[in-house]
This record gives C-alpha cells, sequence and structure tokens, in this order.
DNA sequence: CAATAATTTTAATGAAGATTAAAATAATGC
DNA sequence: GCATTATTTTAATCTTCATTAAAATTATTG
C-alpha cells in the first residue's frame, strides 16, 4: 500500500499524503457508520480536528472524497490478492491466504475501508474506474477458483456465482463491524474458514 | 406479507396500499441502483409516473420512505423464515429452504428490497424498530443453526460467525443483482447450495 | 530571522432538492 | 348527475450542507 517511489517524495508531499490518507479513514469510517447522505463534511472533520472547509485542501469536493475512499478500499484488496497469489500453494490455500489477508486488513490497522455503496454518484470518469477496479478484483478471485479446480483442490462450482457469494460476504463486513478489537479477532479467526468451507474437492 | 385482516379493509384502502407497495418497490429500485443521497423523490415519481409531490401523499418525507422500505425488506426476510420453518425437517434443510425462499423474494416479483445502507440516518424510534427488526432477523437464523447442530445435520461451528457470513452475502445480493431474470434463476439455482455447502456436519 | 509556502479558519454564497400549500383533476357514493 | 372524498399537480418556499474566497495561522527554508 502506500505506493508511490520513495526517495522522490519530498517531507512536504509525504505529509500530506499522509493526513489525506487519515482524513480517508475518517472518511470511510463516518459513511460505514451513518451512511453517505447521513455525513457531513463536518463529521469527518470532526472526527479530524479540523473545520469542514480544511478537507477541501485535500480533495476537490465531497464526491472525491468517496471516490478516493473506494480507490483506497480497492487497493487494500488489490493488496491481499497479490500477497496470497505471491504465496503459491494450491488454489483452495491461496483462497483461504487471499481471505484472511484481505480480512485482516479490513479489520486491522489498514481499515476501515468504505463500503461501495455509492459509485452511482460519482462523477463518469471516476465512476468507470472504480467499477473497472472492482471488475478486475472478481476477475482475480473467479481465476483463483478456478485454479483450485483445475489443481483439484477445489470442487467444480460456478466460479461466478461463488465468487459473488463470498465477495458479498466479504464486503458486508464494514456494515456489522465498527473496530472493537475482540470482535475483529473472532472475524480473523472465523471468516476465512466459513468463507471456504464449502468449497473444498471431497 | 401484504398483511392486515382482510374483510375490514375498504376498497379505497386496498388501492392505497397496493399503490404504496408499488412505490415501495420502485424506491427500492432506485435506492440499489442510484444509492440514497443519489436518489431524489422525483427519480422515484418519474418511475412511477407520478409528481414529486405527489409522494407526500403516501409518505410523510423521504426519510420515512426508506423506512418504510427496510420494513418491507424485513418482512420479506420473516416471511421467508416463517415459511421454512414451517416446513419441518432437520436443521440443516431448513436453513436451505429458508435461504431458498428469501432469495427467491429478493430476486422474484416481492423484489426488490431495499439494501439497509442508510438506518443511521432514520429517526431514533424508525431506527430502533428496523434494527430491532434486524436483530431479531439475526437470531432467527441463528437459532437454525443451533438446531442443525443440535440435531446433528450441521457441524459445530461459531453461529453468530456464520449468521453474519451467510446474511452479509444475502444481502449484498440487491447490489450486484438489478432484475435480469436469466441472473436471478441463476441464483435462485447456485445460492442456496453455494451459500450451505460449508455447513454440514461430516 | 525574514520570506515564502503550506494549512486551516472564518464568513459568505449557492444550489439541489426536499417540503408545503393551494388549486386542479379524478374517482366514488348517493 | 351532484357532492364528497381521494389523488395529483403547480408553483413556491425553505433548509441543509457543500462549496468558495479571503484572511489568518503555522511550518519550512534559505
Amino acid at each position: 500500500m502506500e505506493s508511490a517511489s520513495p526517495g522522490t517524495e519530498s517531507p512536504v508531499d509525504t505529509r500530506f499524503r499522509l493526513k489525506r490518507n487519515r482524513m480517508l479513514k475518517a472518511a470511510a469510517h463516518c459513511f460505514n457508520l451513518k451512511g453517505y447522505s447521513g455525513t457531513s463534511l463536518k463529521d469527518v472533520a470532526d472526527l479530524l480536528g479540523l473545520t469542514d472547509a480544511a478537507l477541501y485542501y485535500y480533495v476537490r469536493n465531497k464526491q472525491e472524497l468517496v471516490y478516493l475512499c473506494y480507490v483506497r478500499a480497492a487497493d487494500v484488496g488489490r493488496e491481499a490478492m497479490q500477497r496470497a497469489i505471491g504465496d503459491g500453494e494450491n488454489g483452495l490455500e491461496t483462497v483461504r491466504r487471499y481471505l484472511r489477508y484481505h480480512i485482516e486488513y479490513m479489520v486491522g490497522s489498514q481499515g476501515p475501508v468504505a463500503i461501495m455503496s455509492e459509485i452511482p454518484s460519482l462523477k463518469p470518469a471516476h465512476r468507470t474506474e472504480v467499477l473497472e477496479l472492482s471488475r478486475k478484483h472478481s476477475a482475480a478471485f473467479e481465476a483463483l477458483l478456478e485454479r483450485g479446480i483445475a489443481d483439484g483442490s477445489i470442487a467444480s462450482c460456478d466460479v461466478r456465482m461463488t465468487g459473488n457469494a463470498i465477495m458479498g460476504s466479504l464486503n458486508w463486513i464494514p456494515k456489522w463491524f465498527h473496530g472493537d478489537p475482540a470482535v475483529a479477532e473472532k472475524i480473523v479467526d472465523e471468516f476465512p474458514r466459513i468463507l471456504s468451507a464449502g468449497l473444498a474437492a471431497r
């Protein structure tokens, strides 16, 4: 995460990026908790000890704030996916790792991650981009399932629907998890197993 | 569904109720498609061939519209649950039936059902009520899991987390399903199996 | 420290869209 | 068909924030 080739970045830029990132987390938190329309920029600003107007130093407008939240959410997912794929092993194990990583990120220090409930109200270019990121991630997950089916670790199934089912479950987490560390631990412990329990080949 | 002891209802009231129900479906469709904030009352009204102001004949305000959408969504879930429980059989089969019924309702003629993304912006009394309905439904599902564990059809598991996982997957459906009948058929065919695949006792 | 750049605030402005009231139309019952 | 009730529309109004501009503050750099 936090990409951008280091070394070429000025301290000022670093600070800007970090602050903006804090802001995106605060916004994600508010959006998940109070909904998009129920979240005013003042809510987000309050959480940061700033004034609503100050946010405009970091984003052009509220829509862009949502957009950036979504890009960050997608980044987190992509990061988890890449890390899992790098780990080798068979398809099923890779699926499990991916789930584990993604969930750890979501409920851990990377979180909160925004639920993508407002994609339609993004401006067309942003909407297209976010949908594309989302599509790619789904495709990557389905590819993992295919791989598992091919190597015999996963039972044959409709990968599209199976992917939708598992991803839906994952995507819904921020809807009911709001930061309690005890719950976070339980989710990390249980979800990867629960979500992959039906996949194994007999 | 459509409760209220019949016979005691005037034709006028019936018409009112039916029209309002059509309105709730239209609103649910818009909310799922465009998000809450992205949906103006005019959007909903257009879908019904009405003027935005006409909606106020049926609901007090936009918030109440959302609230009623959520109550309807909860009703649909409850209906599916009751029907499944009535059918007897063991815990696992009852879970499967429930999933089947609920999904059929969601993607079928009862649908669309609104995703509950804006509960926090409901007024306190409504919020409490919707959360309570939601809590009860989760509890009923967890009870089903317990029952399956007790009768040996379901493997021992953390029912809370398992419930969250399965319900999340279900709740997410309206996010990506927007009415295509071919997809609806596939969901009905695949989801109950996929979601219950990991439950069976060895 | 002085000068410049980076942040943040204060104080307006503005616009979208929810809401309302009154009038118009359509339906129903006698 | 007339009177009444139900439904919808037209035409404002009203509110809530998002947004902006200018000023103030804080940080950085030479």
